[in-house]
DNA sequence: CATCGTCGCTGACAAAAGTCAATTCCGACA
DNA sequence: TGTCGGAATTGACTTTTGTCAGCGACGATG
C-alpha cells in the first residue's frame, strides 16, 4: 500500500512531468539527478500505472451500426471496430478496443468478474496499466488442465495485475467427471462462497465460444468432438464461462452441464454492467444466443459482425410482424 | 454527441499513437496527412479530453499525517500537500493536487455539485480536460454580484467545460435582502427542484471560507464588515457554499442564513463523496467547524495545516479524556 | 472578377526525449 | 577488509517530437 522510497521519486518525477508540465531537463534539476534517469523514470511510472494515458473509444461507439445494434437488441454500449482500407486486420483489433473500453468502465472499488478464453486473454494481453484502487478481480469458472494456455486463473491473474487489483482465484476444475461430485465440490464453503460473491460484481467480461470442435472445451479434453456434436444437436449454441447456452440464452438441461463448475447464469444477468467481446466472425450463432438470453449489456465486436446481427434480426422480426 | 468528420481524425491519430503506440510518422503514413499534422492532432487530442494523461495522486495520500488526519477525523481520504524544500509554494500546490484528486473521484454518469470560492475557481482553471460522459455539475449555491470574478456559476461552468460534462446553472442571487423573498424564491419549481436534486449528487466539491472582512460575502458585498463580525460573536464559525456554519459545523441561526438561497447542509452531509479543498492556513477553525459537522468525507490541505489539526485535536481530546 | 483574410496543412529546423554502453554504487560474502 | 555481482545511474549519441513561417485552398467582400 505504502510507497516504497524507490518509487517515491518515481511519483514525483511523473507528477512534475505530466501534471506541471515540466521538461524532463527541468524534473532533473529539481530532484538532483540526471535527466536520463528520468527518462526512466517515466517510462517506468507509465508501465505501472502511475500514469495513465487512455484515449477515447467514442471513435468506435460513433458509428451508425453501433447506435442500431444498441436499439435493436437493447444495449446499454455497443462499440463496433470499423474494416480499416489499409489496415491490418480488423478482428485483431478488437482486444484492444475492448481493453481501453474494459478500463473505461472500470470504477474504484469495483469488484469484477472474469471469464476465459482467447479474446479475453488476448485483452489482458494489450490492456495498459492502471493504478486502480480497492479493485477486486474473481474468476468466474473453473479452471481447465494445466498445459493449456488461457487458463481461467491466468485470465483473471493478469487482469488483476494491470490494474493493481487483488486476484481472487478459484481452484477447481471446470468440469468433473461425474455429477455428485461437481455438486460435492460445488457446495464447498470456500468455492460456494466465491459463486455466490458473483452476484455482487459490479462488471463482468467475457466473450462466448462455439459449439464445434474448435471450442476450448474440446481442446483441454474437456469434451470429445463426438460429445459435442450430441450437445449441438441438442440444442447447444453457444459457451458462456464454460456452460451452455441453448439458442434463447438460457442453461441448457444436460449432463455436462451438470457437472461444471462455474458462476451460474442468474448470477450473471444480475451484474449490472456485463462486457462482451467478439472477434470471430464464426461466432454469430452464439453471440445471437448470448444477446437473447439477456447475458450482455455492453458489447463489442467487428463491423461485419455487427451489420450480420442487424440483418439476422431484421430477417427474424419480419415474419412475426406479418 | 457524434464526432464530426474533422474530429474523426484526431481520434484516429490518437488511438494509433497513444494506444498502439505506432510513431507519428508511422501515424502520419497511415493517415496520409504530415507528420506534423500528427503532432499537431495530438496536441488537440490531449488539450480536449480526447486522450486523458493523469498522475496518481498516491505521493500525496503516502504520508503519516494524511493516515492520521483519516483515523482521527473519522475521513474517507485525505491528500497532504508536503512543504517542498527547493519548491515553491506548497499552497499553490493544493489545487493542483485537488484537481487530480477530484478527476480521479469523478465517473461517468455522475452528478457533481460544485460550490464557490477562489480555491474552486482556481482548481478549474488547472483541470485537465478529460471525456466524461452524461456527468453534470450543479451548482451548489446561488449567485454573487456580477462583477466578481470567482462567481459559482463561473465555477460550475468551467469544471463542466473541463469535463465535457452538462452544466446545470442556477440563477438565483446567493443573499437576498429580505427573508419573505428568499423563501418565496426558494420555494419557485426551477429552485427548488435544483435543491432538492443535490441529495442526489455522487461528488461535492467545496472550500470552506473564514468568518471576517476578507471572506468574499464580504467582498461581494452581501454582507458589510461589521455585520461579519457581529455573526462572528453570535457563534459562526465559517462559510459553507455561502452560509454561515457554528464550531459544531451546524448551520447557525441567524437573519444572514434565512436570506440565503443555497444548498442545505443536511442535502450535503448526504452526499457520498464530499470533497474540501483547503489551501489557506487562515482557515483553521473554519475547517474545524466543517468537520465537526461532518460536511467532507474527503479532505485536501498542506501539511501545516494537516500538523495543526492534529495538534488542536490531540489538545482538544485530552481534557475530555482525563 | 480581383482581393483580402482566414484556416489548415506542410517542410525544415530546433528542441526534447529515448537509448545504451560505460561507470558507479551498494550490499553480500569470503 | 577486499572484492565480486548485480542493480542503479549517467554521459553521449540517436531518434523522435514540437514549432512555426510560408504556402495554397477556400469563402466572403468590394
Amino acid at each position: 500500500m505504502a510507497i516504497r522510497a524507490s518509487e517515491q521519486i518515481i511519483h514525483k518525477a511523473a507528477w512534475l512531468y505530466y501534471t506541471h508540465g515540466l521538461r524532463q531537463d527541468e524534473v532533473a534539476r529539481q530532484l538532483n539527478i540526471s535527466r536520463a534517469s528520468v527518462a526512466m523514470y517515466l517510462k517506468k511510472a507509465r508501465d505501472t500505472g502511475i500514469v495513465n494515458i487512455s484515449t477515447s473509444t467514442q471513435l468506435f461507439t460513433d458509428d451508425v451500426l453501433a447506435r442500431q445494434l444498441e436499439d435493436v437488441f437493447g444495449l446499454s454500449a455497443v462499440w463496433v471496430v470499423p474494416q480499416e482500407r489499409h489496415a491490418i486486420d480488423p478482428a485483431a483489433e478488437v482486444p484492444a478496443v475492448a481493453a481501453s473500453v474494459f478500463i473505461e468502465l472500470v470504477n474504484r472499488g469495483d469488484r469484477i468478474g472474469v471469464a476465459w478464453g482467447r479474446t479475453v486473454y488476448t485483452m489482458a494481453d494489450v490492456m495498459s496499466f492502471a493504478d486502480l484502487q480497492d479493485v477486486t478481480v474473481v474468476q468466474l469458472c473453473g479452471n481447465l488442465g494445466a498445459p493449456y494456455s488461457y487458463r481461467p486463473d491466468q485470465c483473471t491473474m493478469e487482469i488483476a495485475r494491470r490494474l493493481n487489483a487483488k486476484g481472487l482465484n478459484f481452484y477447481a476444475p471446470l468440469v468433473l467427471s461425474s455429477e455428485p461430485l461437481a455438486q460435492g465440490l460445488r457446495n464447498e464453503p470456500v468455492i460456494r462462497e466465491q459463486l455466490a460473491s458473483v452476484a455482487d460484481c459490479d462488471l463482468a467480461l467475457f466473450s462466448v465460444g462455439t459449439v464445434d470442435e474448435d471450442s476450448h472445451v474440446v481442446k483441454c479434453g474437456a469434451l470429445s468432438p463426438d460429445d459435442m456434436h450430441a450437445l449441438r444437436d441438442n440444442g447447444a449454441a453457444g459457451v458462456i464461462a464454460g456452460q451452455m447456452i441453448d439458442a434463447k440464452g438460457e442453461l441448457l438441461d444436460c449432463d455436462y452441464n451438470r457437472r461444471v463448475i462455474s458462476a451460474d447464469l442468474g448470477s450473471i444477468r444480475s451484474i449490472p454492467k456485463r462486457m462482451m467481446v467478439v472477434q470471430e466472425d464464426s461466432k454469430l450463432d452464439p453471440l445471437l444466443a448470448a444477446l437473447a438470453g439477456g447475458l450482455c449489456s455492453h458489447l463489442v465486436v467487428t463491423a461485419p459482425m455487427a451489420k450480420r446481427l442487424l440483418e439476422h434480426r431484421k430477417s427474424d422480426l419480419r415474419p412475426l410482424s406479418q
